[in-house]
DNA sequence: ATATTGACCAGTT
DNA sequence: TAACTGGCCAATA
């Protein structure tokens, strides 16, 4: 049980019912905006008493992870849907409609401040303005 | 004790 | 457009 993952579950549970987030986004949250894919692995590793509603994280594209649990995307389509989430053939759910920001009250209350920051690089200034650029920036299609 | 591997991502070539 | 690179961190090997 590391301190890392023990934060993304945090964040993972705040999240509504019926609305997703990004691996990124969670990962410029905990202020280590390039490591999406530790928090990938967390949602992996995930116990299962852990009560952290993983379906509601899917990557940048809005794609939901191939590599879901046991059942893969369609056990991961199953749990979202149930959420009344459309979602489309290729497995994608639209971001501009479902993606999810938490009120930024929340921040202080989850003690988001930049997690081992003095380890990190400094040219990646950890910074509302960061934060809102991966929400607003229009992704590209998800390749094939 | 070290090396490799992912539910990822953004920048560069 | 597509392929590659480096970065993250816990779990495996």
């Amino acid at each position: 049980m590391s301190e890392f993952n023990d934060k993304v579950y945090e964040i993972v549970r705040r999240i509504p019912y019926g609305r997703v987030m990004t691996y990124g986004q969670i990962a410029a949250l905990m202020g280590i905006p390039r490591a999406a894919r530790a928090v990938g692995w967390a949602l992996h590793a995930v116990a299962p008493e852990a009560q952290v509603p993983c379906q509601r994280v899917v990557n940048r594209y809005g794609g939901l992870a191939a590599g879901y649990g046991w059942g893969g995307q369609l056990a991961h389509r199953l749990e979202l849907a149930a959420e009344a989430v459309e979602i489309s053939d290729d497995f994608i759910v639209d971001l501009s409609k479902y993606q999810w920001w938490p009120e930024e009250n929340v921040l202080p209350e989850l003690q988001l401040s930049p997690y081992k920051r003095d380890e990190l690089d400094r040219n990646l200034p950890v910074n509302e303005e960061r934060l809102s650029y991966s929400t607003r920036r229009s992704k590209p299609k998800m390749p094939r």
